[in-house]
DNA sequence: CTGAAAGCGCTAACAC
DNA sequence: GTGTTAGCGCTTTCAG
């Protein structure tokens, strides 16, 4: 059969039509193809997509004319392999479903986005396990940088340092690991607990007592710290029957309360290193028919959304998770991006904000 | 200077020495230096990596050891490319910091893991530029699939088809597009609806306001129906003037409900499309002195923490976010990874729960 | 201003 | 059972 080349609309209708199916079939459209179409080679289309002076600027329009019209997009993979770098910025952390981490993942992706940079997500489920895995994941998907939130259970940071001696940066935030010399971005955790406890003693507190994390993370021995000053710097002395370790959740906080008041340890204050477990005080409290702030005031730490709303609100310390993701992000960027700085680790630390609500606040309630 | 051979340790230590200087060049290990140091071929050392049966059990055995010395991780990048696919699975939702966001991509993490599946996330902050551009970037790091949940502003869904015309499946959840013919899954936002509010009505409410939100959005329109069906099916009038749209907002909450008690439309109980709304109208209510329920019952939807906080209680609906991720995640393995599989669009509806909580009961508290 | 050619690291025909 | 070869799509010298 003899085609006519009369009919020209319909050749063009047959080239839309191949084109059509070249889409169905998977085969996205690449420099090559629209080096072809254009008679110049594929170099100078990829230059022309990045806008290189070298390339005049009207072969630069028809380059990016006809990719508009094939509706090209590059081929980041290719890209990253020959470039030797992905683009790409690993986030590890606990868990992402905690307002705190999704904050933090949150600006993080707020900073990487204006960057062009893909954020890869990973969770430990607070196991050392799934910590080692996720980073070996990540630096086979070439992660160019890693921020992570060390899991509850991490005691040995071998893992961590597998991806420094590959030369994949590491930022920890919240949850750091002390012992490698890494850049940072921690809460003052020290002043968040000393202006709480400051401010219950200053509210008319004698006895508080203190519900602790674990002790081998920092940001529990910070505000325990902070803690401990406030009540020397007030003249206070601490009591060890009032400091527990390991009260983080709302049933902790309810067992631990019961058991305090049953021992008879009866404080007239109690600060909690987390929202939940002063939640689960309040609850305990409530039960026995105390009064909360005038027999026990009591005080949390994060500011999550309930504190707020559960009756009498209740005071605790803002950690801006966002801020902590978007200093994270840009450490990576200031320090690790432009390859020729000095590229000695940074440690950061955000000014944590006091919020004073009704759980405190003794001598308003007693007027 | 001349070295002596004798001191083995010494160069034992040059040679790690070298190593690390290696590694710290950012020159990785390849299945080429396996290769090379074993005398056997690269391809060899791929299929030995994989478990390939038609190499010996000795040469996979000795392989692997090396491999493991040398502590060689795979480029994911180099593989992904050759292979056409990058083991990736993109998430787009508005915001990742809202509890049953988080949720969802907790689901999709989990099971992305168990297929080693690497897991992008981008949110859009409820608009469609970000949606497109979150599109654009995901079809270039060539994911494998897209799970995403609508913005609130999206009305054209070209940017979703332009995926779905490249072979990229898009799998909704939440809010969903119902135009385009893909898979999904959703909660059953009718029933949910309709259990409330019939509860509402065992409990003695005969004029049951409603907060919704925007009319545009699947899962609005569905809860609006199951509202609407439990009132007719009850016998109860649909009355326009306590149906109140575009109510989710805390604040939305506390302002509509001001609102309508001035206008003297009384009801005896609240349903809102949201937690948030419905916390501000037991906010509202209780400003104005008004008892919950025995006065108005108040019900929310989604289960946020925080309603199990409150005083009183709030009647709500779980939505079972992290079983919504994981469906969706296995609607994608299930359908589009096992190539040859019949790829009909599935639609996964999850079962809610009704949260009975005190806010609505009005005959426990009559007693 | 543009082109040719090489190669990032890995995999998969196709040989033998 | 193993090797050879080619190539995924892109970038980047180097040459002109």
């Amino acid at each position: 059969m003899i085609y006519s080349w009369k009919n020209f609309t319909n050749i063009i209708k047959l080239f839309t039509f191949v084109q059509t199916i070249a889409l169905r079939m998977n085969r996205p459209v690449t420099i090559n193809d629209i080096a072809k179409q254009l008679n110049i080679s594929a170099s100078t289309v990829s230059r022309a997509l990045q806008d290189n002076k070298r390339i005049s600027i009207s072969t630069r329009e028809t380059v990016k004319k006809l990719a508009g019209e094939l509706n090209y997009q590059p081929n980041i993979i290719a890209s990253s392999l020959r470039k030797g770098k992905g683009n790409t910025i690993g986030v590890i952390c606990p868990r992402i479903n905690r307002n705190f981490f999704a904050g933090v993942i949150d600006g993080i992706e707020q900073v990487a986005n204006t960057y062009n940079f893909n954020v890869l997500i990973s969770q430990t489920h607070e196991k050392v396990e799934n910590e080692i895995i996720s980073i070996a994941s990540m630096i086979n998907s070439r992660v160019d940088g890693i921020i992570m939130s060390l899991s509850a259970s991490t005691r040995d940071y071998t893992h961590v340092e597998s991806a420094l001696t590959r030369g994949i940066p590491v930022i920890f935030f919240d949850r750091v690991c002390e012992d490698l010399v890494t850049s940072s971005v921690v809460l003052d955790d020290f002043t968040g607990a000393y202006e709480v406890v400051s401010h219950m003693i200053m509210e008319g507190c004698q006895r508080i007592a203190y519900f602790n994390g674990p002790d081998h993370v920092n940001v529990y021995r910070q505000r325990k710290a902070g803690y401990e000053k406030a009540l020397t710097d007030h003249g206070l002395q601490i009591n060890e029957q009032l400091l527990f370790t390991d009260v983080l959740t709302r049933e902790q906080g309810i067992q631990v309360t019961g058991e305090m008041l049953k021992k008879g340890f009866t404080p007239d204050g109690i600060f909690a290193a987390s929202d939940f477990s002063a939640l689960g005080a309040i609850l305990r409290l409530r039960e026995e028919g105390l009064k909360i702030p005038a027999d026990i005031a009591v005080a949390g730490f994060a500011n999550e959304p309930f504190t707020s709303i559960i009756d009498p609100p209740m005071t605790t310390v803002e950690q801006f998770s966002s801020e902590i993701g978007r200093q994270a992000a840009e450490i990576y960027f200031d320090l690790h991006q432009a390859e020729n700085q000095d590229k000695k680790p940074v440690q950061k630390m955000i000014r944590p904000e006091l919020i004073i609500r009704n759980s405190t606040l003794k001598n308003k309630n007693l007027t």
